[in-house]
DNA sequence: CGGCGCAAAATGGTATACCACGGGCGGCAG
DNA sequence: CTGCCGCCCGTGGTATACCATTTTGCGCCG
């Protein structure tokens, strides 16, 4: 065993490919043709594969190839909801249950944000700000809470991502952050909740335009992804 | 193919057992004897296992044989907060998204259960009383959120069916049931968050209380359970 | 010339065989 | 007698072979 769990190492790298879009939506996941390409057999190929399902990455269908998900406006608009209030939920909660050090670390990745907002390629820096989230829904220590708000920042990756480029404004967006930062450092759930709606409150507008923008009709079903 | 999916009703009968308590906490799930069991093959009990695992049903441990969850109180207690915010923004959205068909579903659930509350038995009950929540979820017609939702419920099941044996008072029940029935008809977000909040707001204290009850000490490792 | 049907290939679902790690138990040495 | 070392067995991880279904294309019949 190389390190045990080589499902999950296929399946970080398929979540890569696709949240990245080398695999474009729609495009299908052949169990053998991938595992063969990847070097391995089926078995760990077939259950990397439910758990990008389980994570809304990839459409199972019975008896048919799984493909890449292809998640329509209102499910991405929908998901942003559920974000926001647990987003939200986590705020409030780490308002009572953040410890220095997780303020201290939020307050970290909000200088790393500043300071290299510029420097930095686009992909990466939204990495460090989803980090930026996710140590707030760390911050709840609510560990149920912690992973259903990392699920979700996960399906949203893509969309989100292009809902950023659209409107990259580093100020607006660090001083969102430093509301936020300040409301959990005043223990004051309902501030932190407030910066929290003030930061998110348009993303699912956000990413309902982008996504249409960026699909031609009205459908995603044009979407003839091809992998290979 | 027996209907497809194997894996699937393997899941959704160790789902049952685990929940009913047939396989209590901290029983080990050995692939080989559990597939052999149910004369089916390890590789769908396997699948199975998984599924239960990223349901939170079911601990993986490296290495060594799967175990039903053994939650702490503070899982518990977590989830319920994440339950409740998502019940919350479910009746929420609902109040706009809700047809009128899912209102006559939702207040059909509530009749059922005014009807029979005594004669049926608590185990079934409590079914139709989670159907009742289900209901809602679905009637914000947002998919992620359903599902969501109701993957909480499931991890909840067990705990919050010993909560509602606990304090098993039909008025309050119904009233609090049918308050929010009627903000939802109001389609007033505001009370129909309040309305969930009555009748959940002490849920997780609940839970606490009758899980702490339940284990003697501090641990159930005392629990050493034998499936066959 | 087109529609229906059958057959073959493709593909996911299932079963089984093999491998590597880990813990328990017993033997050997100090 | 005790402690350490090594072997064996139990268990999960992986690979592969087999089976059922679905799809698709070709040929036959209308």
């Amino acid at each position: 065993m190389t390190e045990t769990v080589l499902a999950e190492q296929i399946a970080t790298r398929l979540r890569r490919d696709i949240l990245r879009g080398t695999l474009p939506p729609g495009a299908p996941i052949k169990e053998r043709d991938n595992a063969s390409d990847l070097g391995v057999s089926r078995t760990p190929m077939r259950e990397a594969i439910r758990i990008l399902a389980k994570e809304g990455l990839v459409e199972l269908r019975p008896s048919r190839s799984p493909i890449v998900a292809r998640p329509n406006v209102k499910d991405l608009a929908d998901q942003t909801l559920v974000l926001i209030a647990l987003e939200k939920l986590s705020a409030e909660l780490a308002c009572t249950a953040a410890t220095g050090a997780d303020l201290d670390r939020i307050a970290g990745i909000l200088a790393t944000m500043a300071d290299r907002f510029a420097e930095t390629d686009p992909l990466d820096m939204f990495e460090i700000d989803m980090s930026f989230h996710t140590a707030i829904a760390e911050a709840s220590h609510n560990r149920a809470l912690a992973e259903t708000h990392r699920a979700f920042l996960q399906r949203l990756w893509h969309a989100r991502f292009l809902a950023a480029r659209q409107k990259r404004a580093r100020d607006r967006v660090l001083q969102e952050h430093g509301r936020i930062l300040d409301a959990l450092r005043a223990r004051d759930p309902v501030a932190a909740r407030m910066a929290i709606e003030r930061h998110l409150g348009h993303l699912a507008d956000d990413i309902r335009r982008v996504v249409a923008t960026e699909t031609p009709g009205k459908d995603t079903t044009t979407n003839k992804g091809d992998a290979t």
